[in-house]
DNA sequence: GTTAGCACTCTCTTTCAGAGAGTGCTAAAT
DNA sequence: ATTTAGCACTCTCTGAAAGAGAGTGCTAAC
């Protein structure tokens, strides 16, 4: 594939630029007159020549003008874009909101989904923070009417269960309390697989509750396992990528179904480190659904505290060094909040 | 506007029924020959101009078929669709659905946010439930890392409530839980305004924190307090008046921005009963953003225990009857499901 | 290595004509 | 007094044809 000479980097850069903002195809004559190049049109086609050669330039047809490839966008992002980041004015901005939003985690996830939106103007993603391995923390058990009663699971990391419970017969709360008693001196800070070995220590009614806790927990540990938060799917509907129905539906459904994002989550930015950014430049061979979008993702939190996915779905003639920065500056926010949420 | 005669209601509702099978104009042939009328092409269009003039009808252009305006299907829905159910066989399937689910509120709403979209081929909307209005039943305090406490706050009707505290110094884990055990002694079952007048009872800290739970409780009574579940966005994209995507952008944003969504719901199904199924068709001369599509909506759950909404969005050429009463029959499965989860 | 010149290609827009569907009116039939 | 057959008319939709426009790739000169 060889290397590209400079002034063909220069080139790449500026058609992308020039087919971001425009959306369509980029001519040779366009692309001197209106960034005051220093060379003739001719030389310029030669060059796009040369990239369309090496598969980073397309013509939707022939005499046409040149559009990225999906391999010419990964370069430009790799290579040739650089770190940008935001202005300062946007991220004072920013924080200033996330601060306003006190210590509600659910206010926050709302917000950066939101933020992420309309930096970006695309769709956007949060997930919760949660546990990697869930850790117990506490448990309540609180009689309702009946044989009802909910019982409330705390875990490291701040992950909260709620479910209700059905017993076979009546409990007095007074033995309820116990037996939550029980469990919060024996189980604390341990994880689902501990707890299950320390079966010997307790009796029926207890049994029956604590494989109630041992079940919950796991199901905090998938990567999907707590709520997932939108915005902005009006902005991609926007885009004239997307005006084909079948191609808005086929990005949103990525959205929507939960066993793809899980899919997806997992293989790509669980794969990664907190504060990196992944770029997704359309289907990248492994995802039919992605085919007509890219996605910006990054993974934030702490390690071994607390972690969540967030994210931006957008048409592959994406603004990326926007997005990335937008999703990089957001990503790092929350971080910071969830360490401050843990630690001290 | 005078009353239809019975041959006019006839042809009313099969240019309904036919045009939200077909979505073109319905003409006067097609009408006698599909269905087999007893009466010819020229009666129907003489009866379809009664309908025109009438306002229930009207043609795209001159010497068009006829598409049912939104007063025709307000009649239709009104007047002649009368009260259709689910087969017993839908009904067994989806009701086995939730028994399976357990006592997950959350896996209900899912469920059902899935079931009513898939059922009515359109984008579904459901809130969890909470009592209208909060009363008290249960806090607990548990200390994390220095001056941080985990305040979880359990509502009659199991509205669960957490925050994060920072308190001004760290207080041990014995005096949180004496704070909470008096509280839950003192507040037992009271709405917020009651818990306000008993400030002469608690010390400076205790008041911090009851201060917390007042304002926790009044946010809970907000139409929309609880978490919104979302499904089938992408059912309403398939539908042909979506294509324009100005007008599924406008219908999304009903679905995306949560204040368009309270103001809606709080005047319309929250003013309404439970068990009772409301129909708004276009933007009713009210909702500007519902101009090209229509709602099926409805309360469900136990009137002051705990109620919550549920509902459909898809165009206006919508499948009433089968939507009604699948909103209809969700909501009493739900209805039941509340019920059964809060008395026995 | 670069550039001017030019023929060529392909799309996009506009125009036009014909087909088709459906109406509304009139006059006859029931 | 309805109902219906007949018919002229209106309007959209489709496809073909033509012209404009943008941009390329090649060749030959600089």
């Amino acid at each position: 594939m060889g290397n590209l000479t400079e002034r063909q980097k220069l080139i790449l850069a500026l058609v992308i630029r020039d087919y971001i903002e425009e959306t369509k195809p980029v001519g040779s004559v366009r692309l001197v007159k209106h960034y005051g190049l220093g060379f003739s049109s001719a030389t310029v086609r030669n060059e796009m020549m040369a990239l369309t050669e090496k598969g980073y330039l397309r013509q939707p047809y022939t005499s046409a003008g040149r559009v990225p490839t999906e391999e010419g966008y990964r370069y430009f992002v790799r290579q040739l874009m650089g770190t940008t980041d935001l202005p300062t004015m946007t991220k004072q901005t920013i924080a200033h909101q996330f601060h306003q939003a006190g210590l509600d985690v659910d206010q926050w996830m709302r917000l950066a989904a939101s933020v992420l939106a309309r930096h970006s103007q695309a769709a956007s993603l949060v997930t919760a923070p949660h546990a990697e391995t869930a850790r117990f923390k506490h448990i309540e058990l609180i009689g309702a009417q009946g044989r009802q009663v909910l019982m409330v699971l705390v875990l490291t990391g701040g992950d909260l269960r709620q479910q209700m419970l059905s017993l076979a017969e009546p409990i007095p709360q007074e033995r309820l309390s116990a037996v939550a008693g029980k469990i919060n001196l024996l189980c604390d800070g341990l994880d689902p697989d501990r707890i299950s070995s320390l079966s010997g220590q307790f009796d029926a009614l207890e049994l029956d509750i604590l494989k109630l806790v041992v079940d919950d927990m796991r199901h905090t540990q998938d990567v999907l396992g707590g709520e997932v938060y939108r915005d902005g799917i009006t902005h991609v509907l926007a885009e004239p990528e997307f005006a084909e129905v079948e191609v808005a539906r086929n990005a949103l459904r990525i959205l929507e179904e939960r066993s793809l994002l899980e899919d997806l989550l997992s293989r790509t930015v669980m794969t990664g480190n907190v504060g990196g950014v992944q770029v997704l430049i359309g289907g990248e061979g492994t995802w039919e659904e992605l085919r007509d979008c890219s996605m910006v993702l990054a993974r934030y939190g702490a390690p071994g505290l607390a972690t969540g996915t967030l994210g931006v779905l957008g048409p592959i003639r994406m603004a990326y060094g926007q997005t990335i920065s937008t999703v990089r500056y957001v990503a790092g926010l929350l971080s910071d909040l969830v360490v401050d949420l843990h630690a001290e």
